[in-house]
RNA sequence: GAUCCCGUAGCUCAGCUGGAUAGAGCACCUGCCUUCUAAGCUGGUGGUCGUUGGUUCGAAUCCAACCGGGAUCGCCA
């Protein structure tokens, strides 16, 4: 439905051809853009058609090419070169196509009816967000945003690991020498207050490993036996007993982690539609793991553990339940999967956006989840994104290498800032309207940067990459946005407006204002875009469409370079170059607000 | 050891459902602001697409092996 427009007006045509010229037809022709050393839009490789013409590959693509002119009435022209059709689309197609576009928000697709969850950041509550987190989050953000504009009902999950052995840690560090210190007497972020207990509670352990060892003991189980990891564990058991003192110092501490989270996703731009809670699902899913014993998709050990193997399908044995009857990671993650679709029962699909260290565990639990017979569990997607690299290797947080998510944002913002100020193009703008733009365009700069990627991929950050603000990044799309937006304010004060009206691309109107090349190409990308944010939706790809805009603009940047617009004294090229303007301003930032970024009027 | 992912210009990345002479950005060299925002535009330098074989009219793209990097293989999460 929404693969590229004119591919499937061609399509029918070429069709038509083959069957007129060589008495069959091709089920299916590749598409290509046309090179641009050569005259054309869209070429047709006939190499693999020579069985079915009978003919050579120039004879073919000669008759093919013909017939389309005498019978298609979007194709001017043609011309062969070797086995390739460059066939030259006419611009009252490209402008009746822009027409369309001005007028109708392309990059947003009809309802699908289709209602998917997307789950992504999956903290611990023991320390502040980092780069990975970044990651994960924007990735998560923008694939919810790009299922959005293709249609579909987003339903935006977090689940947050609020219990465990890891916040324990914390706690105890702060119960031995916290002194009562809180985000308000302490001034320190709630998260980053959690996270300087945890470095406590760490850097003690160690001193204990190390007099353990002294004093005769083997690595390992000095490792395991250190009186303050004895403590948490103890809280943990305290804990899961209900201890009223315990819960109630976790409740406090997990508070302040959460004000901190929440303030740092909201300088991200991202939010949530349901919070999920571990310590509310981790009981979750035992007697799933025993139903599943019943049915005989499971099997138990004779030491009581539950397994499933699946050494049928390549993989190994898995353990979901321990000998005692307590529950794991997995008997967890089964739980929690069934009782979302049975609260959310239109629900088609769930994306858990997890970096890809996990592929082996989601492998293991969406097969469980279809042997117990789930007929949801097809549309279950481990999203998996690869690691973020440092220039200086891998982030490390016993090495304190792990780049804080919130001094990241800083850095960016203040970076954008002291660009903003040596180019002082914004004199008249109030300090309060400059802190909203540079919190723009830093954040977009951080955000293009994480999300150019392919996310499955590994991708090095580097800091001072990030921070760039020329060339194949965020702000170099916001800069185009805005030079647009002070076009067309400019030619609204001059009483221009867009009054170029044409056909549909089936029904073409005559247009007698031929296309320049520039223009032609500015168009041509344009018309890509929906198919475009078609693929990034079906390949869960938020990348694909970064690229393409950035692509965009760089034809219009050009386009703007060489051709003038106000400037332009003939008022149906002057309106029609508005027109072009103002639809690449509209579709760029609609493709930015699927990736997260806003975009400035002016900067 | 087994399984999975990755290897494209000095660096970071596109391109990968097979198609024409492999593209961007950064960096480096070059030109363009009395003209719609120079966070811009123009030109140039830069490649055995990890290696070897195979499939094909055609391979960066598909297959195999090998080399190099990473991840996973816990009754951890």
């Amino acid at each position: 439905m929404f693969q590229d427009r004119l591919q499937a007006l061609l399509l029918p045509a070429v069709q038509n051809a083959f069957r007129e010229l060589f008495g069959q037809a091709p089920d299916a022709v590749a598409f290509q853009s046309t090179r641009p050393e050569f005259e054309g839009d869209i070429t047709i490789n006939v190499f693999p058609f020579l069985k079915l013409s009978g003919k050579g590959p120039e004879q073919t693509a000669t008759a093919v090419g013909g017939h389309l002119v005498q019978h298609a009435g979007i194709v001017e022209r043609f011309n062969v070169v070797k086995g390739f059709l460059n066939i030259v689309i006419a611009d009252a197609h490209w402008q009746a196509f822009l027409h369309e576009a001005a007028e109708h928000d392309l990059l947003q697709f009809p309802s699908t009816g289709q209602q998917v969850m997307v789950e992504y950041a999956s903290p611990n509550t023991n320390k502040p967000l980092h780069l990975g987190h970044a990651r994960n989050i924007f990735l998560g953000d923008s694939v919810g945003r790009i299922l959005q504009a293709a249609g579909h009902d987003v339903v935006r999950a977090q689940i947050i690991n609020d219990r465990g052995i890891h916040i324990c840690k914390s706690m105890v560090a702060w119960r031995q020498f916290g002194n009562g210190e809180t985000p308000e007497s302490s001034g320190l972020k709630g998260d980053k207050l959690v996270g300087k207990y945890y470095v406590e509670f760490d850097k003690l352990h160690k001193q204990q490993v190390a007099e353990l060892e002294a004093g005769g003991m083997a690595p390992e189980d000095a490792a395991k036996s250190t009186p303050i990891l004895r403590e948490a564990q103890e809280m943990l058991r305290q804990w899961e007993e209900g201890d009223a003192e315990v819960r109630a110092l976790w409740a406090r501490m997990n508070g302040w982690v959460y004000d901190g989270f929440n303030a740092t996703y909201a300088r991200m731009g991202v939010g949530f539609d349901k919070v999920y809670y571990e310590s509310e699902t981790y009981l979750l899913g035992k007697q799933d793991v025993l139903d599943g014993v019943a049915k005989g998709v499971f099997f138990k050990k004779p030491d009581g553990s539950i397994w499933v193997d699946n050494t049928a399908e390549g993989l190994d044995e898995k353990v979901l339940m321990r000998g005692d009857g307590t529950s794991l990671y997995m008997t967890q993650d089964i739980g929690t999967a069934i009782r979302r679709f049975e609260e959310f029962p239109a629900m088609q699909r769930m994306i858990y956006t997890v970096g890809n260290e996990q592929d082996y565990h989601f492998k293991v639990l969406f097969l469980i989840l279809k042997k117990l017979g789930y007929a949801w569990a097809d549309g279950l997607y481990h999203l998996s994104y690869g690691m973020v690299d440092l220039p200086s290797g891998k982030m490390k947080s016993r090495e304190g290498t792990v780049v804080d998510a919130d001094e990241l944002m800083e850095e960016v913002v203040q970076e954008a800032r002291k660009m903003g100020e040596e180019l002082s193009k914004l004199d008249d703008f109030s300090e309060a309207e400059k802190d909203v733009l540079y919190e723009m365009v830093g954040m977009a700069a951080l955000k293009y940067f994480l999300l150019k990627v392919d996310p499955k991929k590994r991708m090095l950050f580097d800091p001072k990459a990030s921070i760039d603000l020329q060339g194949h990044t965020g702000p170099f799309i916001q800069y185009t946005y805005a030079r647009i937006k002070s076009l067309l304010r400019k030619a609204q004060v001059a009483g221009d407006g867009p009054s170029w009206s044409g056909g549909t691309p089936e029904q073409p109107t005559v247009d007698n204002h031929q296309l320049l090349p520039e223009e032609r190409a500015v168009i041509k990308l344009l018309h890509q875009f929906p198919a475009v944010l078609n693929d990034a939706a079906l390949k869960l790809d938020p990348a694909a469409l970064a690229n393409h805009t950035y692509e965009v603009v760089k034809a219009y940047n050009s386009f703007y370079q060489s051709v003038p617009v106000l400037k332009e004294e003939d008022a149906a090229k002057r309106a029609f170059r508005l027109e072009l303007s103002a639809t690449v301003a509209h579709m760029v930032k609609k493709a930015m607000w699927c990736l997260g970024i806003e975009v400035p009027e002016r900067m």
